[in-house]
DNA sequence: GTAGCCTTGATG
DNA sequence: CATCAAGGCTAC
């Protein structure tokens, strides 16, 4: 049935991915702002060493950042005491009546360690000191209040949770999936060509790990379609929360991309995108 | 809302 | 000078 998990869980346990990821993904030679390599293989690597322990995943948790609602501009504010409160609630949601919702990749990649303990998280090498474009940063005020929320409400409040720590944290939940890193981290040599002709310059075999299109670069981290690009973009900026009307595991190609932003958006956490990183 | 194209501006 | 990616723009 979903293949997806499985897949997903099956190669969960790629310790030494690191050394592919290594090898084959440093892609900004030219000009570029890329330190994705480096930073991608340390995310890697920390959760795997979490998935080996516990099948849940993201069960035991420690390196969890702190979940902060302004997204992903958290750089250490004083969220601590918020946090527990925000993770205790939706921990309590969850175990209430997501029995529906279960096992899939949504859940798993958005259940919430509960508490962001200690200095734990390490690895994640936090603090990015944005060389360009500086992270907008709106108001604070934004409070999520998880209380009596219905299913639509949680998978919102799900995928915030997720874009949050994608994106402030710079590390994708998981992508242990494999099909998605071979394409995404696969040679990057092609796309040397000038902006004129940047399309036509990819060969077929570079696909967009979200939906298949013809990748036109790296874009928050790794190849992707322009569409899948500004799919990201939009939802990153405006902060779009989107709902599946089905079990959060419809398919995404190019023709169907458009149907459900939601599952849509969920692959783009799930293959890796992410908002800047740091070398 | 989507996605192709363009501009920006950082980097080398 | 060049390339690259983020973000802006805008037709659809
Ligand atoms: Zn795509
Ligand atoms: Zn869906």
């Amino acid at each position: 049935m979903d293949h997806q998990n499985s897949a997903v869980f099956m190669s969960l346990n790629m310790s030494q991915y690191s050394m592919m990821n290594d090898s084959t993904s440093p892609p900004p030679h030219g000009g570029g702002v890329g330190g994705v390599a480096g930073n991608t293989a340390t995310q890697l690597l920390s959760l795997t060493s979490q998935n080996s322990n516990g099948s849940n995943g993201l069960s035991g948790a420690n390196a969890m950042p702190p979940p902060q609602y302004t997204g992903y501009n958290m750089t250490t504010s004083g969220v601590s005491g918020s946090l527990g409160a925000i993770a205790g609630h939706l921990n309590n949601n969850n175990n209430n009546n997501s029995s529906s919702i279960n096992n899939n990749t949504a859940n798993s990649l958005t259940s919430q360690s509960p508490i962001p303990s200690h200095n734990n998280n390490n690895n994640t090498t936090n603090n990015n000191n944005n060389h360009h474009h500086q992270n907008q940063n709106s108001g604070s005020g934004v409070s999520l209040n998880l209380l009596g929320t219905t299913q639509q409400q949680q998978q919102q409040q799900q995928q915030q949770q997720s874009l949050q720590q994608a994106a402030a944290n710079n590390y994708s939940l998981y992508n242990f999936d494999s099909p998605y890193m071979f394409s995404a981290g696969g040679y990057h040599e092609n796309i040397s060509q000038t902006q004129s002709n940047y399309l036509a310059a990819i060969p077929p075999s570079e696909l967009c790990p979200v939906c298949g299109d013809k990748v036109s670069g790296y874009h928050y981290g790794l190849l992707t379609c322009e569409s899948c690009k500004g799919f990201f973009k939009r939802t990153v900026q405006n902060k779009k929360v989107y709902t599946c009307v089905a079990e959060r595991q419809c398919h995404i190609d190019k023709t169907q991309r458009k149907r459900c932003p939601y599952c849509r958006f969920q692959k783009c956490l799930e293959v890796g995108m992410k908002l800047e990183e740091d070398t």
